[in-house]
DNA sequence: AATTGTGAATTGATTCACAGCT
DNA sequence: AGCTGTGAATCAATTCACAATT
Protein backbone atom coordinates (compact mmCIF):
# COMPACT_ATOMS: atom_id res chain seq x y z
CA UNK A 1 0.00 0.00 0.00
CA UNK A 2 1.50 3.18 -1.25
CA UNK A 3 1.47 5.67 1.46
CA UNK A 4 -0.22 9.15 0.15
CA UNK A 5 0.96 12.36 1.10
CA UNK A 6 -0.05 15.32 -1.47
CA UNK A 7 0.68 12.95 -4.65
CA UNK A 8 -0.08 15.86 -7.75
CA UNK A 9 -3.09 14.36 -9.62
CA UNK A 10 -1.27 14.84 -13.06
CA UNK A 11 1.54 13.12 -11.36
CA UNK A 12 -0.68 9.28 -11.46
CA UNK A 13 -1.87 10.59 -15.43
CA UNK A 14 1.67 10.77 -16.25
CA UNK A 15 2.04 6.81 -14.45
CA UNK A 16 -0.30 6.30 -16.92
CA UNK A 17 1.91 7.82 -19.71
CA UNK A 18 5.50 5.84 -18.14
CA UNK A 19 3.56 2.38 -18.36
CA UNK A 20 2.59 2.71 -22.28
CA UNK A 21 6.27 3.57 -22.93
CA UNK A 22 7.99 0.56 -20.76
CA UNK A 23 5.24 -1.64 -22.38
CA UNK A 24 6.64 -0.94 -25.65
CA UNK A 25 10.20 -0.98 -24.33
CA UNK A 26 9.21 -4.65 -23.08
CA UNK A 27 7.76 -5.59 -26.74
CA UNK A 28 11.60 -4.81 -27.96
CA UNK A 29 13.16 -6.88 -25.58
CA UNK A 30 14.76 -3.54 -23.49
CA UNK A 31 15.32 -4.92 -20.19
CA UNK A 32 16.33 -1.48 -18.43
CA UNK A 33 15.74 1.81 -18.80
CA UNK A 34 17.71 5.34 -17.29
CA UNK A 35 15.06 8.10 -16.46
CA UNK A 36 16.20 10.10 -19.05
CA UNK A 37 15.30 7.47 -21.80
CA UNK A 38 11.90 6.70 -20.12
CA UNK A 39 11.21 10.56 -19.19
CA UNK A 40 11.95 11.55 -23.16
CA UNK A 41 10.04 8.91 -24.46
CA UNK A 42 7.29 10.11 -22.40
CA UNK A 43 7.51 13.57 -23.19
CA UNK A 44 8.59 14.83 -19.64
CA UNK A 45 12.03 16.01 -17.83
CA UNK A 46 13.86 13.62 -16.34
CA UNK A 47 13.51 14.98 -12.33
CA UNK A 48 10.24 15.01 -13.28
CA UNK A 49 9.84 11.71 -13.30
CA UNK A 50 12.12 10.84 -10.64
CA UNK A 51 10.16 12.63 -8.72
CA UNK A 52 7.10 11.11 -9.68
CA UNK A 53 8.42 7.90 -8.90
CA UNK A 54 9.41 8.64 -5.48
CA UNK A 55 5.96 9.29 -4.47
CA UNK A 56 5.28 5.30 -4.91
CA UNK A 57 8.44 4.07 -3.76
CA UNK A 58 11.67 3.67 -4.94
CA UNK A 59 11.81 1.77 -7.77
CA UNK A 60 15.30 2.22 -9.05
CA UNK A 61 19.21 0.91 -8.75
CA UNK A 62 21.14 4.26 -8.65
CA UNK A 63 24.31 3.82 -11.59
CA UNK A 64 22.30 1.79 -13.73
CA UNK A 65 18.20 2.62 -14.03
CA UNK A 66 14.88 0.80 -13.68
CA UNK A 67 14.33 -2.49 -14.47
CA UNK A 68 11.88 -2.25 -16.99
CA UNK A 69 9.86 -5.33 -16.15
CA UNK A 70 9.75 -4.54 -12.33
CA UNK A 71 8.76 -0.93 -12.78
CA UNK A 72 6.00 -1.88 -15.18
CA UNK A 73 4.87 -4.40 -12.21
CA UNK A 74 5.34 -1.61 -9.09
CA UNK A 75 2.99 1.27 -11.73
CA UNK A 76 0.46 -0.97 -12.50
CA UNK A 77 0.46 -2.30 -8.66
CA UNK A 78 0.05 1.74 -7.22
CA UNK A 79 -2.97 2.23 -10.01
CA UNK A 80 -4.83 -0.91 -9.35
CA UNK A 81 -4.58 -3.07 -12.53
CA UNK A 82 -2.60 -5.80 -12.06
CA UNK A 83 -6.14 -7.76 -12.07
CA UNK A 84 -8.27 -7.15 -14.96
CA UNK A 85 -11.26 -5.22 -13.80
CA UNK A 86 -14.83 -5.34 -14.95
CA UNK A 87 -16.91 -2.26 -16.07
CA UNK A 88 -20.19 -1.65 -17.37
CA UNK A 89 -21.55 1.01 -20.02
CA UNK A 90 -24.56 3.30 -20.11
CA UNK A 91 -25.56 4.84 -23.22
CA UNK A 92 -25.14 1.98 -26.42
CA UNK A 93 -25.42 4.71 -29.02
CA UNK A 94 -23.06 5.33 -31.54
CA UNK A 95 -20.18 6.65 -29.38
CA UNK A 96 -20.95 3.91 -26.45
CA UNK A 97 -21.01 1.09 -29.20
CA UNK A 98 -18.18 2.30 -30.43
CA UNK A 99 -16.37 2.28 -27.07
CA UNK A 100 -17.68 -1.36 -26.55
CA UNK A 101 -15.74 -2.69 -29.69
CA UNK A 102 -12.59 -0.60 -28.60
CA UNK A 103 -9.93 -2.98 -28.02
CA UNK A 104 -7.65 -0.62 -26.26
CA UNK A 105 -9.01 -1.42 -23.20
CA UNK A 106 -8.09 -5.40 -22.71
CA UNK A 107 -4.75 -4.47 -22.37
CA UNK A 108 -5.00 -1.91 -19.70
CA UNK A 109 -6.59 -3.98 -17.71
CA UNK A 110 -9.91 -3.22 -18.39
CA UNK A 111 -13.17 -5.33 -19.45
CA UNK A 112 -16.87 -3.47 -20.23
CA UNK A 113 -19.31 -6.75 -19.27
CA UNK A 114 -22.17 -5.18 -20.55
CA UNK A 115 -24.03 -2.24 -22.19
CA UNK A 116 -26.98 -0.46 -20.61
CA UNK A 117 -29.48 1.50 -22.74
CA UNK A 118 -33.64 2.65 -22.25
CA UNK A 119 -33.50 1.22 -26.34
CA UNK A 120 -31.61 -1.94 -26.43
CA UNK A 121 -29.75 -2.01 -29.33
CA UNK A 122 -31.04 0.72 -31.30
CA UNK A 123 -28.48 2.79 -33.38
CA UNK A 124 -25.27 2.54 -34.60
CA UNK A 125 -23.06 -1.01 -34.86
CA UNK A 126 -24.00 -3.97 -32.63
CA UNK A 127 -21.29 -4.20 -30.18
CA UNK A 128 -19.65 -7.38 -29.16
CA UNK A 129 -21.32 -7.56 -25.66
CA UNK A 130 -24.82 -7.36 -24.84
CA UNK A 131 -26.91 -4.72 -24.25
CA UNK A 132 -29.45 -4.73 -21.56
CA UNK A 133 -32.53 -2.69 -20.50
CA UNK A 134 -31.91 -0.02 -17.64
CA UNK A 135 -34.08 -2.12 -15.18
CA UNK A 136 -31.40 -4.53 -15.01
CA UNK A 137 -28.67 -2.41 -14.61
CA UNK A 138 -28.58 -2.71 -10.55
CA UNK A 139 -28.61 -6.39 -9.94
CA UNK A 140 -25.82 -6.58 -12.86
CA UNK A 141 -23.40 -4.25 -10.78
CA UNK A 142 -24.18 -5.42 -7.57
CA UNK A 143 -24.09 -9.10 -8.18
CA UNK A 144 -20.79 -8.71 -10.26
CA UNK A 145 -19.55 -5.67 -7.29
CA UNK A 146 -18.25 -3.39 -10.47
CA UNK A 147 -17.13 -0.34 -9.25
CA UNK A 148 -16.60 1.47 -12.99
CA UNK A 149 -18.80 2.92 -15.28
CA UNK A 150 -18.90 4.62 -18.18
CA UNK A 151 -21.63 7.22 -19.49
CA UNK A 152 -22.32 8.12 -22.96
CA UNK A 153 -25.96 9.34 -22.77
CA UNK A 154 -26.87 12.44 -23.69
CA UNK A 155 -26.57 15.59 -21.22
CA UNK A 156 -29.95 15.75 -20.20
CA UNK A 157 -30.35 11.75 -18.77
CA UNK A 158 -26.83 12.15 -17.53
CA UNK A 159 -26.97 13.03 -14.08
CA UNK A 160 -30.01 10.58 -13.88
CA UNK A 161 -28.11 8.06 -14.71
CA UNK A 162 -24.83 8.65 -12.63
CA UNK A 163 -27.88 8.50 -9.66
CA UNK A 164 -28.62 5.02 -10.32
CA UNK A 165 -24.70 3.94 -10.89
CA UNK A 166 -23.87 5.10 -7.53
CA UNK A 167 -27.19 3.55 -5.71
CA UNK A 168 -25.58 0.46 -7.63
CA UNK A 169 -22.35 0.82 -5.68
CA UNK A 170 -20.22 2.53 -8.43
CA UNK A 171 -17.62 4.51 -7.27
CA UNK A 172 -15.69 5.29 -10.62
CA UNK A 173 -17.12 6.96 -13.37
CA UNK A 174 -15.74 8.03 -16.72
CA UNK A 175 -18.15 10.44 -18.28
CA UNK A 176 -18.57 11.50 -21.64
CA UNK A 177 -21.63 13.63 -21.83
CA UNK A 178 -21.03 17.32 -21.52
CA UNK A 179 -22.06 18.22 -18.13
CA UNK A 180 -21.07 18.87 -14.28
CA UNK A 181 -21.81 15.81 -12.63
CA UNK A 182 -22.43 16.22 -8.83
CA UNK A 183 -21.67 12.97 -6.92
CA UNK A 184 -21.05 12.09 -3.14
CA UNK A 185 -17.72 12.49 -1.78
CA UNK A 186 -16.47 9.31 -2.61
CA UNK A 187 -17.35 8.89 -5.42
CA UNK A 188 -14.79 10.06 -8.11
CA UNK A 189 -15.70 11.34 -12.30
CA UNK A 190 -13.36 11.73 -14.71
CA UNK A 191 -14.33 13.69 -17.54
CA UNK A 192 -13.93 13.31 -21.42
CA UNK A 193 -15.09 15.92 -23.59
CA UNK A 194 -14.31 16.15 -26.90
CA UNK A 195 -15.97 19.20 -27.80
CA UNK A 196 -14.23 20.98 -24.97
CA UNK A 197 -11.18 19.71 -26.13
CA UNK A 198 -11.72 21.11 -29.85
CA UNK A 199 -12.27 24.27 -28.32
CA UNK A 200 -8.92 24.29 -26.42
CA UNK A 201 -7.43 23.53 -29.42
CA UNK A 202 -8.80 26.46 -31.21
CA UNK A 203 -7.70 28.78 -28.47
CA UNK A 204 -4.13 27.93 -29.31
CA UNK A 205 -3.90 27.56 -33.26
CA UNK A 206 -5.16 31.88 -32.82
CA UNK A 207 -1.82 32.02 -31.00
CA UNK B 1 -6.84 40.19 -29.28
CA UNK B 2 -6.16 39.30 -25.37
CA UNK B 3 -3.24 39.60 -23.74
CA UNK B 4 -1.48 36.87 -22.74
CA UNK B 5 0.32 37.09 -20.03
CA UNK B 6 0.67 33.95 -17.83
CA UNK B 7 -2.74 32.00 -18.55
CA UNK B 8 -2.70 28.56 -16.36
CA UNK B 9 -3.78 26.02 -19.07
CA UNK B 10 -6.65 24.15 -16.87
CA UNK B 11 -8.24 28.60 -16.98
CA UNK B 12 -8.88 28.07 -20.80
CA UNK B 13 -10.15 24.54 -20.40
CA UNK B 14 -12.65 26.00 -17.62
CA UNK B 15 -13.61 28.68 -19.86
CA UNK B 16 -15.34 25.94 -21.66
CA UNK B 17 -17.20 24.91 -18.87
CA UNK B 18 -18.44 28.26 -18.08
CA UNK B 19 -19.62 28.47 -21.48
CA UNK B 20 -21.71 25.45 -21.48
CA UNK B 21 -23.26 26.46 -18.40
CA UNK B 22 -23.67 30.01 -19.55
CA UNK B 23 -25.78 28.14 -23.02
CA UNK B 24 -27.93 26.03 -20.09
CA UNK B 25 -28.97 29.19 -18.83
CA UNK B 26 -29.72 31.16 -22.05
CA UNK B 27 -32.05 28.38 -22.65
CA UNK B 28 -34.00 28.63 -19.66
CA UNK B 29 -34.31 32.53 -20.77
CA UNK B 30 -31.78 33.63 -17.50
CA UNK B 31 -30.46 37.03 -19.03
CA UNK B 32 -27.91 38.26 -15.65
CA UNK B 33 -25.88 35.64 -13.46
CA UNK B 34 -23.93 35.98 -10.44
CA UNK B 35 -20.32 34.99 -10.06
CA UNK B 36 -21.79 32.69 -7.29
CA UNK B 37 -24.33 31.20 -9.09
CA UNK B 38 -22.14 30.34 -12.28
CA UNK B 39 -19.40 29.15 -9.71
CA UNK B 40 -21.61 26.39 -8.21
CA UNK B 41 -23.31 25.45 -11.75
CA UNK B 42 -19.47 25.43 -13.32
CA UNK B 43 -18.32 23.16 -10.07
CA UNK B 44 -15.71 25.86 -9.04
CA UNK B 45 -15.24 28.55 -6.27
CA UNK B 46 -16.69 31.94 -6.86
CA UNK B 47 -13.23 33.96 -6.82
CA UNK B 48 -11.74 31.08 -9.27
CA UNK B 49 -14.52 32.20 -11.89
CA UNK B 50 -14.37 35.69 -11.15
CA UNK B 51 -9.75 35.27 -11.94
CA UNK B 52 -9.99 33.23 -14.85
CA UNK B 53 -12.05 36.02 -16.10
CA UNK B 54 -10.39 38.62 -15.33
CA UNK B 55 -7.42 37.14 -17.35
CA UNK B 56 -9.05 37.65 -20.52
CA UNK B 57 -10.78 41.33 -19.61
CA UNK B 58 -13.74 43.04 -17.63
CA UNK B 59 -17.15 41.98 -18.37
CA UNK B 60 -18.81 42.14 -15.30
CA UNK B 61 -20.94 44.72 -13.89
CA UNK B 62 -20.09 45.34 -9.84
CA UNK B 63 -23.18 45.06 -8.41
CA UNK B 64 -24.95 43.24 -10.63
CA UNK B 65 -23.47 40.48 -12.27
CA UNK B 66 -22.47 39.14 -15.45
CA UNK B 67 -25.09 39.40 -18.60
CA UNK B 68 -25.25 36.11 -19.88
CA UNK B 69 -25.37 36.25 -24.09
CA UNK B 70 -22.62 38.92 -23.51
CA UNK B 71 -20.39 36.98 -21.58
CA UNK B 72 -21.10 33.76 -23.52
CA UNK B 73 -19.86 35.79 -26.61
CA UNK B 74 -16.80 37.01 -25.17
CA UNK B 75 -16.06 33.60 -24.37
CA UNK B 76 -16.44 32.16 -27.75
CA UNK B 77 -14.24 35.05 -29.09
CA UNK B 78 -11.27 34.33 -26.65
CA UNK B 79 -11.81 30.65 -27.78
CA UNK B 80 -11.74 31.16 -31.48
CA UNK B 81 -15.32 29.30 -32.11
CA UNK B 82 -17.36 32.58 -32.55
CA UNK B 83 -17.53 31.19 -36.63
CA UNK B 84 -18.15 27.40 -37.62
CA UNK B 85 -14.57 25.93 -37.40
CA UNK B 86 -13.42 23.11 -40.37
CA UNK B 87 -11.48 19.87 -39.20
CA UNK B 88 -10.87 16.58 -40.47
CA UNK B 89 -10.62 13.24 -38.98
CA UNK B 90 -8.10 10.24 -39.64
CA UNK B 91 -8.83 7.39 -39.34
CA UNK B 92 -12.38 5.78 -40.07
CA UNK B 93 -13.14 2.89 -37.61
CA UNK B 94 -15.44 2.11 -34.79
CA UNK B 95 -14.36 5.14 -32.94
CA UNK B 96 -13.68 7.51 -35.90
CA UNK B 97 -16.97 6.92 -37.35
CA UNK B 98 -18.68 7.07 -34.46
CA UNK B 99 -17.06 10.95 -33.71
CA UNK B 100 -17.75 11.47 -37.37
CA UNK B 101 -21.32 11.17 -36.44
CA UNK B 102 -21.75 12.89 -32.89
CA UNK B 103 -24.01 15.87 -33.15
CA UNK B 104 -22.12 17.75 -30.04
CA UNK B 105 -19.74 19.24 -32.19
CA UNK B 106 -21.73 21.51 -33.82
CA UNK B 107 -23.30 23.13 -31.33
CA UNK B 108 -19.62 24.08 -29.87
CA UNK B 109 -18.73 25.53 -33.59
CA UNK B 110 -16.99 22.55 -34.89
CA UNK B 111 -17.97 20.86 -38.44
CA UNK B 112 -16.10 17.59 -39.34
CA UNK B 113 -15.86 18.07 -43.29
CA UNK B 114 -14.37 14.74 -44.21
CA UNK B 115 -13.03 11.61 -43.14
CA UNK B 116 -9.64 9.84 -44.37
CA UNK B 117 -8.19 6.06 -43.97
CA UNK B 118 -5.75 3.99 -45.89
CA UNK B 119 -9.19 1.55 -46.24
CA UNK B 120 -11.61 3.63 -46.80
CA UNK B 121 -15.42 3.08 -44.99
CA UNK B 122 -14.21 -0.58 -44.06
CA UNK B 123 -15.29 -1.38 -40.29
CA UNK B 124 -18.10 -0.16 -38.23
CA UNK B 125 -21.25 2.02 -39.28
CA UNK B 126 -21.44 4.60 -42.02
CA UNK B 127 -20.45 7.87 -41.25
CA UNK B 128 -22.42 11.12 -42.90
CA UNK B 129 -19.34 12.50 -44.21
CA UNK B 130 -17.08 11.67 -47.06
CA UNK B 131 -14.09 8.90 -45.94
CA UNK B 132 -11.51 9.65 -48.88
CA UNK B 133 -8.16 7.84 -49.12
CA UNK B 134 -5.22 8.90 -47.21
CA UNK B 135 -3.61 10.27 -50.79
CA UNK B 136 -6.51 13.36 -50.88
CA UNK B 137 -5.63 14.36 -47.55
CA UNK B 138 -2.86 16.78 -48.62
CA UNK B 139 -4.82 18.97 -51.04
CA UNK B 140 -7.78 18.58 -49.16
CA UNK B 141 -6.67 20.24 -46.24
CA UNK B 142 -4.36 23.39 -47.71
CA UNK B 143 -7.58 24.09 -50.23
CA UNK B 144 -9.81 24.90 -47.51
CA UNK B 145 -7.06 26.16 -44.63
CA UNK B 146 -8.48 23.32 -42.24
CA UNK B 147 -5.93 23.32 -39.27
CA UNK B 148 -7.93 21.73 -36.52
CA UNK B 149 -7.46 17.40 -36.65
CA UNK B 150 -8.67 14.35 -34.96
CA UNK B 151 -6.21 10.92 -34.98
CA UNK B 152 -8.48 8.06 -34.27
CA UNK B 153 -5.47 5.46 -35.94
CA UNK B 154 -3.69 2.81 -34.21
CA UNK B 155 -1.23 3.82 -32.17
CA UNK B 156 1.49 2.24 -34.67
CA UNK B 157 0.30 4.50 -37.37
CA UNK B 158 -0.72 7.63 -35.27
CA UNK B 159 3.20 9.53 -35.53
CA UNK B 160 3.04 9.19 -39.35
CA UNK B 161 -0.16 10.17 -39.91
CA UNK B 162 0.63 13.20 -37.68
CA UNK B 163 3.21 14.60 -39.62
CA UNK B 164 1.51 14.13 -42.98
CA UNK B 165 -1.18 16.53 -40.97
CA UNK B 166 1.41 18.78 -39.80
CA UNK B 167 2.91 19.03 -43.87
CA UNK B 168 -0.50 19.93 -45.50
CA UNK B 169 -1.20 22.81 -42.18
CA UNK B 170 -2.52 21.27 -39.63
CA UNK B 171 -1.41 23.25 -36.52
CA UNK B 172 -4.13 21.86 -33.99
CA UNK B 173 -4.32 18.09 -33.40
CA UNK B 174 -6.87 15.96 -30.81
CA UNK B 175 -5.18 12.56 -30.75
CA UNK B 176 -7.11 9.62 -29.73
CA UNK B 177 -4.16 7.71 -29.84
CA UNK B 178 -2.18 5.93 -26.98
CA UNK B 179 0.82 7.46 -27.47
CA UNK B 180 3.01 10.13 -27.18
CA UNK B 181 2.77 12.58 -30.46
CA UNK B 182 6.18 14.52 -30.85
CA UNK B 183 5.32 17.24 -33.13
CA UNK B 184 6.89 21.04 -34.01
CA UNK B 185 6.79 23.95 -31.49
CA UNK B 186 3.74 25.55 -33.59
CA UNK B 187 1.74 22.45 -33.18
CA UNK B 188 -0.87 22.22 -30.31
CA UNK B 189 -1.97 18.32 -29.33
CA UNK B 190 -4.66 17.64 -27.05
CA UNK B 191 -4.82 14.14 -25.62
CA UNK B 192 -7.99 11.77 -25.50
CA UNK B 193 -6.95 8.48 -23.94
CA UNK B 194 -9.90 6.18 -22.53
CA UNK B 195 -7.39 3.34 -21.31
CA UNK B 196 -5.51 6.50 -18.76
CA UNK B 197 -8.89 7.75 -17.70
CA UNK B 198 -9.92 4.46 -16.27
CA UNK B 199 -6.90 3.77 -14.86
CA UNK B 200 -6.63 6.72 -13.22
CA UNK B 201 -10.32 6.06 -11.92
CA UNK B 202 -8.80 2.72 -10.71
CA UNK B 203 -6.22 4.24 -8.30
CA UNK B 204 -8.89 6.83 -6.49
CA UNK B 205 -11.62 3.59 -6.36
CA UNK B 206 -8.92 1.80 -4.33
CA UNK B 207 -8.67 4.81 -1.40
C1' DA C 1 31.38 6.64 -13.44
C1' DA C 2 26.82 6.62 -13.76
C1' DT C 3 22.37 7.43 -12.24
C1' DT C 4 18.86 7.50 -8.72
C1' DG C 5 16.52 9.88 -4.80
C1' DT C 6 15.42 14.12 -2.50
C1' DG C 7 15.57 18.57 0.20
C1' DA C 8 15.60 23.32 -1.20
C1' DA C 9 14.45 26.82 -4.47
C1' DT C 10 11.49 28.24 -7.83
C1' DT C 11 7.67 28.70 -10.42
C1' DG C 12 2.78 28.40 -11.01
C1' DA C 13 -2.16 28.22 -9.50
C1' DT C 14 -5.68 29.03 -6.24
C1' DT C 15 -7.77 31.29 -2.49
C1' DC C 16 -8.66 35.24 0.26
C1' DA C 17 -9.95 39.73 1.72
C1' DC C 18 -11.29 43.83 0.52
C1' DA C 19 -11.07 47.94 -2.54
C1' DG C 20 -13.80 49.80 -6.24
C1' DC C 21 -18.10 50.33 -9.05
C1' DT C 22 -22.99 50.54 -10.00
C1' DA D 1 -26.15 47.14 -0.54
C1' DG D 2 -24.41 44.03 -3.61
C1' DC D 3 -21.19 42.01 -6.40
C1' DT D 4 -17.11 42.29 -9.42
C1' DG D 5 -12.10 42.82 -9.97
C1' DT D 6 -7.56 42.20 -8.10
C1' DG D 7 -3.19 42.49 -5.30
C1' DA D 8 -1.41 39.80 -1.56
C1' DA D 9 -1.06 35.46 0.70
C1' DT D 10 -1.32 30.73 0.57
C1' DC D 11 -0.95 26.45 -1.34
C1' DA D 12 0.66 23.14 -4.84
C1' DA D 13 3.70 21.49 -8.45
C1' DT D 14 7.93 21.54 -10.85
C1' DT D 15 12.73 22.13 -11.36
C1' DC D 16 17.32 22.09 -9.68
C1' DA D 17 21.54 20.72 -7.60
C1' DC D 18 23.80 17.47 -5.38
C1' DA D 19 24.30 13.81 -1.85
C1' DA D 20 23.74 8.85 -1.79
C1' DT D 21 24.40 4.47 -3.86
C1' DT D 22 25.81 0.79 -6.89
Amino acid sequence: MPKRRSIPRKAIYRLSVYLRCLERLKENAIKSVSSEALATAAGVAPPQLRKDLTYFGQFGTRGLGYDVETLARRIRDTLGTTHLQPAVLVGAGNLGAALMAYRGFAPAGFEILAGFDEVPRRRGQRPPQPVLPMNRLKDFVRARHIKIAIITVPAAAAQDVANQLIRAGITGILNFAPLVLHVPEHVTVNNVNVAIELENLSYFIKG
